[in-house]
DNA sequence: AACGTGGCCAACCGCTCCACC
DNA sequence: AGGTGGAGCGGTTGGCCACGT
C-alpha cells in the first residue's frame, strides 16, 4: 500500500487557493526560496500541506509560466512529442518552455486527443518498405557534410529534417544536426503517395529521398515521430530509447 | 428563465523514485 | 542493504462556466 499522507489533512485547508494565500506563498518564496516544501507552509504561515504549495507554485504562481492559449505550433509539438514519449507529461513539458505538465495533460485530454481522432490520413500510400531492423548501426554526425542524393531524410509536417538515412548502406543510420528549410528539400506529397497500409499512428510522418523523386517509407514510424527544428542530445536519446530496435546508441 | 449537459482546468490523491542515513 | 522521507509524476476528481434545450 502507499505511504501515509504527507500531512495531517484534517487541520489543513484544501481546494482552490485565494488571492491572500497566493500572495503569502509568492512573497515567501521570493524572499526565501523553496528549500523544503514540507516545511514551507508552516514557515510561511499557510494552512496548506507542502504538496499543495508546491503544486500551486509550479503550476500557477511561478514567474516562468507562460499564460494564455497554446499556439498551433505548441499543439503540434505536443502531439509529436506524445507520439514519442507517451504520457510522460513532465518530459513533454520540459520541451515546451513556460508550459506545465498539468497544463499539457489537460490540453491533451480536452483538445488534442480529439484532434488526432478526427484526422484521417490520405488513402493511398505507396511504400517501398525498408525495415528498421535492417539498420544495425547508428552514427551521430552533427557536423557531417551536405546530404547526398543517396540519402533519405525524415521530417514531420511542421519541422525541418533532423534524421538522415544513408540508403546506400543498408545497415547504417546517420543522424545529422541540420537546420534547413524543409520545403527546399522535400517534394510535395500527393494522394498517390499513400496506400491503405499506412496506419493512423504514422500520420504525421513521411519520408522522401533527397532528390524528391522516389518516396520511401520506413517502418520506424510505427512507434516514432521525429521532430523539432533544434535537435538536442536529450531528445535524441529519448528517440533511440523509444526505438529499441537500434543496437547502438549515439555517443553522448 | 430554468434546468441539464458537457467541457475545461485547477487541485488532489496515490504512487514511484531517489537521496540520505 | 534496508528503511525513511521529500520530491515529483500521472491519473482522477470536482466545481465552475458556457451552451443548448
Amino acid at each position: 500500500m502507499g505511504r501515509a499522507p504527507c500531512c495531517e489533512k484534517t487541520s489543513l485547508k484544501k481546494g482552490p487557493w485565494n488571492h491572500e494565500e497566493d500572495q503569502i506563498l509568492i512573497s515567501y518564496i521570493n524572499k526565501n526560496g523553496h528549500g523544503n516544501w514540507r516545511a514551507l507552509p508552516k514557515q510561511a504561515g499557510l494552512l496548506r500541506c507542502g504538496k499543495s504549495c508546491r503544486l500551486r507554485w509550479m503550476n500557477y504562481l511561478s514567474p516562468d509560466i507562460k499564460r494564455g492559449n497554446f499556439t498551433k505550433e505548441e499543439e503540434d509539438n505536443i502531439i509529436n512529442l506524445h507520439e514519442i514519449l507517451g504520457n510522460r507529461w513532465s518530459a513533454i513539458a520540459a520541451k515546451l518552455p513556460g508550459r506545465t505538465d498539468n497544463e499539457i495533460k489537460n490540453i491533451w485530454h480536452t483538445h488534442l486527443k480529439k484532434r488526432l481522432k478526427d484526422y484521417q490520413p490520405p488513402q493511398s500510400f505507396k511504400r517501398h518498405s525498408k525495415k528498421i531492423n535492417q539498420i544495425n548501426n547508428c552514427v551521430y554526425a552533427p557536423n557531417s557534410p551536405e546530404i547526398s542524393s543517396s540519402e533519405t531524410s525524415v521530417m514531420t509536417t511542421n519541422s525541418s529534417s533532423i534524421a538522415t538515412f544513408d540508403t546506400t548502406i543498408d545497415d547504417q543510420i546517420v543522424i545529422k544536426q541540420e537546420e534547413m528549410d524543409s520545403s527546399e528539400y522535400f517534394a510535395k506529397i500527393d494522394e498517390s503517395f499513400w496506400t491503405d497500409e499506412l496506419s493512423t499512428e504514422n500520420n504525421f510522418n513521411f519520408v522522401t529521398t533527397m532528390d524528391g523523386e522516389e518516396f520511401q517509407s520506413l517502418d520506424i514510424f510505427n512507434s516514432t515521430t521525429i521532430m523539432e527544428d533544434d535537435i538536442d542530445m536529450d531528445f535524441l536519446f529519448n528517440f533511440f530509447i523509444k526505438t529499441e530496435e537500434f543496437s547502438e546508441l549515439p555517443e553522448l
